[in-house]
DNA sequence: TGTACATCAGTGAACGCGCGTTCACTGATGTAC
DNA sequence: TGTACATCAGTGAACGCGCGTTCACTGATGTAC
């Protein structure tokens, strides 16, 4: 049951287009990605693509996909090279991937986490991409609090008195789904954490901090810092099993 | 020196061509935005439109002052609407002016804040009207400043350590340039604010809750009041002048 | 107030472009017997 | 191993579309004297 011929020359010229599709979405981004263009740069006419892929819109939905994974391949790996029981350090590194790698593939980034392409929705084979990317931070999370090692001192009176109702519900059906084991105040700071992370990325990437802490390392670092201070992951140093929170 | 009939007709078709531009962003967006569609909708043959703008790139820029203006009017009257003293008040009021405002044009949100245009390059004159929507904030919290009523119990460690001597002297350029009497630690803090603000409304408006806490409303409007207690705004109830910081 | 000329808004046709997608076709590769 | 048929990759032409921008033109509006 080898590799026929046929099947080998088609998997080369499936991923010939994919690789001409991302060097045109790296070049010119998504909007201005065409069929056309990507058939021209691998050597076909135009309708031979047809044969690998039913339409644009599916060639986009393959280039989501591969950017969701490019970004979880590399959060993950970030989180991985560390110690398990230096959380902080994995919260930076996860952090810092994101970054990075965002920085290294902008229009990547800005086809998934910029403004949605008009008149396509996002079908839901991309979910489950997406998903990884959050998981490496959520496990991060749950590890500091099933290991006692979560302490959030600056827990504000709003902090206790501001989840509603109908947010706790939220937090628990996320939780029970995804995280389970953080509890649903700390979740919630892990949100916060989670939408200011890519705020952060994405008024860099889209020019907005031009002007005022450009470049945006050091904002960058410090932000992620406090951060970790927010959601009450230890510090930095003492790595080994700290005391139980207060 | 009355306005003469040619130029009278001359701002009604100009005040018509923006509307109709209005409408087409509202309606598709940026990308599918056309010079020849807005002529259409005007009742204009699409050369016409060149006797008011010389090309498209400039009646998007129009748009982008526009939509920067629109929300930067927003968030000014939401906060006028309050008692000066009233500072977390309006905070939240300037915060959920965002929000709405974005909510209510979303287009136009993307057009500002989204991914960037290929092939535009937003020309100075856009800088003016999208820094007067961040003076609105950082008056706030000036203000808060001037009169000693700002606080940040939760001040970690990380926090006093982690400003970098690269971002304090950047905080220190923006501040005497756009917030003289804020204090650079507490502008930091302040830019965070800033960047977790859009990106909850860019996650919540492209889709990127979906699935967690969506309707998203119950969450902003917990990361709001920890938003206020992270930069040290006093709490709501005791408007009048409180004690001085430690 | 009237005339001569300059300005300017809007027209309609055209240029040149690139796009996504369909379709009948050819020739090579694979499969059943 | 050889033949007959089925599958499938790639071709080339075409359809129909919409776009931004230019240009010579006309007729109405404004201005100088």
């Amino acid at each position: 049951m080898a590799e026929t011929r046929r099947e080998r020359a088609r998997a080369e010229v499936t991923a010939a287009i994919l690789e001409a599709a991302r060097r045109q979405l790296a070049e010119v981004g998504a909007q201005q990605l065409s069929l056309r263009g990507v058939a021209r740069d691998v050597g076909l006419v135009s309708s031979a693509v047809y044969r690998y892929f039913p339409s644009r819109d599916d060639l986009l939905t393959r280039l989501i996909m591969e950017a969701y994974s490019g970004l979880a391949d590399r959060v993950e790996e970030a989180d991985a090279r560390l110690r398990r029981d230096d959380l902080r350090g994995r919260w930076r590194a996860a952090c810092s991937a994101v970054r990075d790698w965002a920085r290294e593939n902008p229009h990547e980034y800005a086809l998934v986490y910029g403004s949605p392409v008009p008149g396509y929705a996002a079908p839901v084979a991309t979910v489950e991409p997406a998903t990884r990317v959050s998981v490496v931070f959520l496990a991060i999370v749950a590890e500091a609090s099933a290991a006692g090692r979560l302490d959030a001192p600056g827990l504000s009176p709003s902090g206790r008195r501001g989840i509603s109702r109908e947010l706790l519900a939220q937090l628990k059906a996320v939780s029970d789904e995804l995280a389970p084991g953080i509890p649903p105040d700390v979740l919630g700071r892990v949100l916060m954490a989670w939408t200011q992370l890519f705020g952060m990325v994405s008024f860099e990437l889209f020019g907005h901090l031009v002007g005022s802490v450009e470049p945006a390392g050091p904002f960058f670092e410090f932000a992620v810092e406090q951060l970790a201070d927010f959601i009450g992951l230890p510090p930095a140093g003492r790595a080994a099993r700290g005391g139980r929170g207060h």
